[in-house]
Parts: structure tokens; sequence; C-alpha cells
DNA sequence: TAGATTGTTAATCGATTAACAATC
DNA sequence: TAGATTGTTAATCGATTAACAATC
């Protein structure tokens, strides 16, 4: 149904999802598009506009009900399926995200480790089971794994994403400093930590 | 000198910076705004108008010369000069940006690590003596801390927000899911990493 | 009914891209 | 000089915001 949305749209609406979420357990039942932009800085035209990619959800004159709202926006976002994902490559970064709880709560399973050393292969790191990189092709096949999360060092990252992409994954959350180039099949974030920080480092300047 | 500058202009510039960087140590000495827009999938018009923001940086007829280009960028973004910074909630995120070695070679000394659990206080963490957060205030002010890093659980985001401006913390690169609500004085980048999980998701449903 | 607030269209704003004169 | 490429202005594009008819 919806035509191409912007990906601020998406996760704009990802936050309304979250507020409402909150609100909800507040006990509050009812929200203008008003009071929901209030809260997250933005316009009111802007909440409707995002929600307008979707289809209808509020009552002229009345506004949303906050649990209609909610449970809406989830069945579209496909926010209630569990995804298996797995975390590539077991430094700081890739360690910390294996033992961060929160991902169970987001729907995210992680179904396998990675990592190239011979000190973290066949080890338990939070819990998982580390695996031979060698064998991402066929454990991600085997598994279904859909997400992967990129934690490898810089130098390591391209040839590691293409064998991700070889191996079937559809989406990859990259941590490196490194362009990734593949086929426009494979959805990309990117999480730049060095240049955030040095983005505020010129701002304080 | 520069007007109010984008900030996704300043995150190019900086990737041109990095970029630059490698180039040389390749060995290569000049370039044109076409072959960076290349590599960094953008246009040649929009690496000049970036540039164009700063001032004057090439030749007419010949491009730039990667080292000069490199080392005013590097000149103008402050690229240079060491930040103290302090890492704030100890927690599978905080202690893995404590054991971050790259943060040296950005020119961030992390200064302090603070967390509220009894068990952390006092006790080496990646090499770094964990603080009470009580003391928040005290140690930036006598260490001179400019930027924080804020990997607290969400609960308490707002609340240590607030201590640290009052402390006189400059920027803040948070980690939480929560919308901060300070002066602007302070400059903040949110990495939300649950809604950089769920975009991905999303397209990929 | 009168007041409130939606969904949508139109206007505005800002950022990206194209065009081109200047000039190495 | 001819070719290349800058810096900058103008055109385009896309996203945000305002306006407003529809209607609960």
């Amino acid at each position: 149904m919806p035509r191409n949305i912007p990906r601020k749209t998406i996760q704009r609406v990802l936050l309304y999802h979250r507020y409402l979420t909150f609100l909800l357990q507040q006990g509050t039942r009812d929200i203008s598009s008003k009071s929901l932009a209030d809260i997250l800085e933005t316009k009111p035209s802007q909440v409707r506009k995002d929600l307008s990619y979707f289809g209808k959800f509020g009552t002229q004159g009345a506004g949303y009900d906050v649990l209609e709202l909610r449970d809406r926006i989830g069945m579209i976002m496909g926010i209630q399926k569990i995804r298996k994902i797995c975390i590539v490559g077991m430094g700081n970064l890739g360690e910390a995200l294996a033992g961060y709880k929160g991902l169970d709560d987001l729907g995210f399973k992680v179904s396998a480790v990675f990592d190239n050393s011979k000190q973290k292969i066949g080890r338990k790191i939070k819990g998982f089971r580390c695996h031979d990189i060698g064998k991402l092709y066929q454990i991600i096949k085997k598994d279904g794994i859909e997400l992967a999360v990129l934690t490898v060092p810089a130098a390591a990252a391209q040839e590691v994403a293409r064998r991700l992409e070889k191996a079937g994954i559809k989406a990859i959350l990259n941590f490196t400093p490194v362009k990734l180039t593949l086929s426009n099949k494979v959805k990309i974030s990117n999480v730049d930590l060095a240049v955030e920080l040095k983005t505020l480092s010129f701002f304080v300047r």
C-alpha cells in the first residue's frame, strides 16, 4: 500500500509508537496530534502528515484513541514480529550489544555472534557461543537470520558485508566508518560514532 | 566567519576529512570534487557547496591539493584539539565505549566515567576508576570536561542530563531513547539504537 | 449547534543539484 | 590557447508547515 515513505517519517512514527506505549501505561486513553507534537518537539501537521502515509487513524474533532493508534502503527511497522539477528565482530561494541537486554524487548533475537579470532571462537560471550566468521554463510542460511549488526574493524567491513549479502541478510546496522557498497536490495543504516562525536566537537569549538 | 551551517554539511565535511586522510596515506596528492563525490556517493556540486561554507580551497582547472584541503578542514573543524569527555552510565554500552581504543585517535580523552551502583563505584572499569554519579558536578568542573556520553537507563536520563548541564557540559552524545530537554546552549546528538533497528526491520518487513 | 480536530491540499522553507562564468 | 574544474548563482526537488474544508 504505502508509496515510498521518507525514512524520517518512519523514524518519527516509531517514536510516536514508543510514546503511545508510554501513554498507555500511564492510563491515557485519547490524544490529539497537537499534544503528540508538543512532546516530540514537532508540529501537529507533521504528525498528521506522517500518519497519512499509512492511512486514517483519528476522529475529526476528537483526536486519536491511544490504544488503537498504537496497535495499528505497530501492525504496519511489523513491530510485533520477532526478527533473528546476528552480531558480527565481537570487539567492545559487539560484545556490548550482545549483552544488551533491551534487544529482547524490541523483538530482536540474537541468533548468532561471530568473530575471526581463535581466542573467541567456540567460547561463550555474554551467553552466546561465538562462531567462526568463516561459517557466516551456513549459519545465517540455516537459522534464517534476517538482520546483521556489523561491528568488525573498518578494514574488514566491506568484505564481510558482501558475505552477509551472499548469505541472504536483508538489512545491516553498520557501526563501521566504511561506506558499504552492496546491491540496493540490502537496507543499510549507518551509525558513525566518530562523526557524531566530531560533530559535537565542532559545535563546542 | 561561517553563517549557520547545516549539520549535514558538517557531517559530510568530516567524511571528506576522513577520506582525504586515507588518500594521503595512499600517497594521492590531488583530487577533484568529482572524484571525492564519487567515492562518498554524492555530487561534485554538493562537495563544492559544502566547502564553500568555510572558504575557498581549490584551484580552478586543477582541483584540490589533498594535504592542504585535509589540513585546512582539520583546522576549521577543530579536529586536532583534544577534548575531555566523560561517560555516564557504566552498563554494557558505557563500558564498551570506555574500552573503545578509537577514541584516543579521534582526539577524545576519557577523563572520567560514572555510575550510581555501589558495585561499580571505586572499581576500575576498562582501566578507568568509576566515580559516584553524585560527584558529577565537582569532577566535571575540576577536570574541565566538555563533552559527555550519556548511557544511563532511560528513567534517569533527563535528570542526569540536567546535572550535566549545570556542571558546564557543552555537548552530549545521547544514547538513551529520551528526548532531552535542556537550554539550547547544550548541543545534543542522539543515537537511538532501537529506532535504527526498527527502521531496518520495517524495510525488511 | 458550536467547538475541536482530523485529513489533505497548498505554501513555504531548506537542502540538493545543475548551470555557468571565472580562471588556472 | 584549449581543457578542466572551481566557486557561486539559479533551478529543482523534497520535506515541513500552514491553511482549511470536512465532520465528529
